[in-house]
DNA sequence: ATCTAACCGAGACGGTACGTCCTGTCTTTTC
DNA sequence: GAAAAGACAGGACGTACCGTCTCGGTTAGAT
């Protein structure tokens, strides 16, 4: 009833350092299983007994040590939110920018845990900031975070995944959606969060 | 040197129709070419004779009928970018809301060419319409189009496709861009568009 | 309903010979349907195409131009049955003496073929053999065919796979079961043939 | 230097008993080590402290307690030729059956150990009836003892492993045997026995 | 009225990756 | 130190899909 050999963390340090470093070699769409294998020096298995799927194995290998930190005060909501932006962008770089859009595509992949990981840390984040520009008297009331949250994330994906850009002008965009929430009129909570 | 048996419109049909309702009925990831080739009552010769990769045959059987028509004048630069914004939503329902991350995914798929089908376009609308806000004066002079773009298209896309939620709240993010674009300092041309 | 493109006689081919080369050089446990496949320069779907399991593939391989030839009239009885002898060595020889064990073991080759290939033939000579022996009057009536047959099999059988040894002595087995069945009360049938 | 805790014979008994009940209920080539040791409510360790390979543990299982007595003395050549193909249809028999041709497959497994137990035994059998035959006067000498072992063990073989049926007609084949060895010419030794 | 070239459905082809399974070994904790 | 439990590396299995190719046959436009 009780034990077992249990399962060696040298395993999953070697799965999580392959599959990156296959990501950044290979691309996503050519990392195969068994070349993960080979290069951890582990059987497939190992990496099954894990991971139901290829898709798993990658997502853990990306998500592993994304940051879920508010960032400290930065004394106003337009430093605040770059300093979210900024986050969102390392979150959404290394092997996450190679491995994301394979993600995404892969239903296979869990959509409650990628949400959990990659949307609900970062919204708790920006629920933070809003709730500091209340308390300085820079909003009037927090606004719904999933809008804004969308409004700072989506501009970030666009220009990564889409426009294959690197560098997103954050500044540009954090003072865009800094102002217009000053603005009266566009704070109130608008839709309903689900 | 001409002659040949022309190619059958009819093919051309079948194939747009079963890619469509495959991809609603699997999602693309389980999406096969013979699955296509079969529902359509084709050879999977007549595939490849159109497109050279199974990430065409989707590209083409998504974008086909997709508006890149400038909205009429709305009177207003918010009413103009909500027209806008409604025209992205509309882009990227239907089969495109299946297909896209898949897209997105495969490397294989030209990006120039899906650039230039679901950015281009758009950004032509949007500079029209950002042109259109500088005659009426509401902004002293046109802005980075990439960037608003991105601003535009960025929330949608997470809506959709991250959050996978239906019915964006277009109507906030229009006020939100265009009360932010109108403020001064805003508006300058601010990053090098590539 | 019809058509498609007929099966390359070429595929067969090379699967019988690479099944057989690697039959003798690594033997039947140690080959592998990867490995004929590469030797043979065929896809692994080739091969399952024509076999659902590697057992019928080295089944297919190895009854290949197994002869069911009747051995012409050798003048006498002992004759006869040395020269059917000369053939079941013959036809457990060559690649058969690595493969028949194995195959014999997984229960996954249908017996029913096995039997028909291995033994019906075989018996069929056998019982040409003892009717021209009964015409000759060398026996009263024709012997249990069976029990003859496993007579003659059997010795073989236990030399080349129990005893692992080379060159069975056919010639006394021969003679032996020859005048065994000369003898009075030794030929008629017995056992019931299923 | 000794020492230590003794080995269970619980798990002897347990392993022999899984062994032959999975052989009965799934046949040799489905056989796996695992299913074995959960049937035993052992470890696998334990397996394979005391068989060094799945084919030692189900050799073992296979033919404790086969009986290696010669069979006393008949009468008669033919009684006794009786009384040692009835050893070996029950030496056959069994967990026997099932396994057998699988053990002959498995290169792996000993051909030593296997012709030991099966095969050498039997000689030793069938020497002593043959000398018995000599005492009595109704063989001039002792016949090859290799080629008349083939001769009996043989048809049984064929009986039962290819021809899967039951109750191998004994009575039939020890009065070929014995008749045909009466005769003269057929009993000198005639082939060297390695 | 051919001829010819490109089309058509069907399906086999080489190749590659997947996820499962099994063997024989090793590593825990418990007795 | 043996026991049960179960993780480990390695490697074969049979399935599935891709993009190409080969059949026999059809359908235009050019001769």
């Amino acid at each position: 009833m009780a034990g077992g050999r249990p399962r060696e963390s040298r395993v999953d340090h070697a799965l999580t350092a392959a599959t990156r470093e296959l990501l950044a070699e290979t691309g996503y769409a050519k990392l195969t299983v068994d070349a993960v294998a080979a290069r951890a020096g582990v059987g497939k298995a190992a990496i099954y007994r894990r991971f139901a799927t290829k898709q798993e194995l990658v997502f853990s290998a990306v998500v592993h040590g994304v940051s879920v930190e508010v960032p400290p005060d930065a004394g106003s909501l337009e430093a605040d939110l770059l300093a979210v932006l900024r986050d969102i962008v390392t979150s959404l770089s290394g092997p996450a920018l190679t491995a994301i859009p394979g993600l995404l595509a892969d239903v296979s992949v869990d959509p409650g845990r990628f949400e959990e990981i990659f949307i609900a840390g970062e919204q708790a984040c920006l629920r933070a900031v809003l709730g500091r520009a209340v308390s300085r008297g820079e909003l009037p009331e927090v606004p719904d975070v999933d809008v804004v949250h969308a409004l700072l994330l989506g501009p970030v994906f666009v220009w990564l995944f889409l426009l294959r850009r690197e560098e997103p002008p954050v500044e540009l965009w954090a003072s865009f959606v800094a102002s217009s929430l000053r603005l009266p009129g566009n704070s109130g909570p608008s839709v309903g969060s689900a």
